[in-house]
DNA sequence: GTCCCGCTGCGTACAGTGTGCGCAAGACGA
DNA sequence: TCGTCTTGCGCACACTGTACGCAGCGGGAC
């Protein structure tokens, strides 16, 4: 154990060189590309390496191993969360729901993140990460929280999205491996459901509420509603 | 290491025959075992087979696959989470937030549970999960919540839940595997905080007010901060 | 009794994984 | 012209999940 410090992949030096074949970049952007269209249990390095037309230990030159790879991809795919400028005049409510829809598309669009969060988390801050959670911090700042309760209201916040859309996005992957469409599930729910209300005729009401509708759009509802009731939750500790 | 004296071929016709060696409740507990003690990745067919006296492919008579051993090994834990009764005097707040404390409790003691949170989820309901929320269910129903907002009350609560220990465990697990105690990471993390502070004044009072706590005392601060904030935006649905 | 069929466990085998190691080829400072 | 350094590559190794077929057993049918 030479370096008792967390290893900073992020301080590793660029290369200088002209411009090789390989760049830890290509390898990351082209990892991405893999993820999205085949899922992570689709990544190895040998069908990345292929993909780049290069053998599967060539990338050892530029990632240290798999699991830093991950981390690079990840930390890659956080800059696509955007936060807003604390001084911006929509209010920090607003920039905080923004950014917290922001990171849910996110996630839904690279699904591949919420089944490697428990791996890498957020405690491995890479450059993107880290920029984009310092600007989270300060728009909690200039809400006028307290000194030391800024961050655990941000990391509430964070919490919420991070588990709300690793749910989601595990319910999404269970639905493509079963091969059916969103609908069919719904369906197939439904029916079971209306024969629990034949059962005990006290939840119909549950279920009549939300019946026939668009999944997608329950799942809005349902990501919005927590969100409001969180930043409820963490307003009345400022404006109150 | 497990028999240093070769099985006769009696021993193992005895042993089949009497009643079976291995069932999968025998299994999935010993998975947990093995998992507590070594890891997520330490879990491999061959290795928990010879915990068990057996060969790796014996397993597959009882166990489909090894997601399936997952999907078992995670609602079985599932069993530690408890739930008080919905006409239990204490009110709904305080069972909820009970309930909230012993999941995470939960995962704390079964950190590996956060890393396949992302593959099996919330979705893939087992009869330990399926009971429990149920219960939880009923909490929220008892507490006055309208017909169809029950169900997105308790999302909202369980995603922040596993969003925050999901969090914790993942640093949690980073730390183990850096080899640091908890105390000497945040000495580190301290240092270069301080030297942050010198740079930029301002943030004295953030760092101050944290500054040489028990580590392990703020997480539970932390949890217990952001699960009263999402109460707090709860209960005003339902009292205000 | 005898026969057969189920269940259970085991060993072998295969395709696929991450990655350590050594070699070759080009670029660059001396 | 020499090292030396960087980049890519192929081989090899230990290890994974698991398909498949075989062997011995218990219990029911005759």
């Amino acid at each position: 154990m030479p370096e008792p410090t967390v290893p900073s992949v992020w301080a590793r030096q660029r290369r200088a060189r002209e411009q090789p074949a390989l760049s830890q970049d290509r390898i990351v952007s082209e990892a991405v590309r893999l993820l999205d269209a085949e899922g992570v249990e689709a990544l190895s390095m040998r069908a990345l390496g292929a993909r780049l037309g290069a053998g599967a230990t060539s990338l050892y030159r530029h990632v240290a191993n798999k699991d830093e790879l991950i981390e690079l991809v990840v930390d890659e795919v956080y800059g696509e969360m955007l936060v807003r400028d604390a001084d911006d005049p929509v209010g920090w409510r607003t920039s905080v729901a923004e950014c917290a829809h922001s990171l849910r598309a996110m996630v839904l669009r690279h699904p591949w993140v919420a089944s490697v969060f428990g791996q890498v988390g957020l405690a491995q801050l890479g450059p993107n990460l880290m920029a984009r959670s310092e600007r989270l911090l300060a728009l909690f700042r200039a809400a006028g929280f307290p000194p030391g309760e800024a961050d655990q209201a941000m990391s509430t916040l964070i919490a919420y999205v991070v588990g709300m859309t690793t749910s989601e996005a595990a319910y999404l992957s269970l639905l493509a491996r079963s091969g059916q469409t969103e609908q069919e599930w719904a369906d197939s729910v439904r029916s079971t459901a209306e024969q629990a209300v034949r059962d005990h005729p006290r939840l119909r009401d549950e279920y009549a509420a939300r019946r026939g509708d668009d999944p997608a759009k329950l799942r809005d509802d349902n990501f919005t509603y927590g969100l409001d009731r969180v930043l409820d939750g963490l307003a009345a500790r400022v404006s109150g």
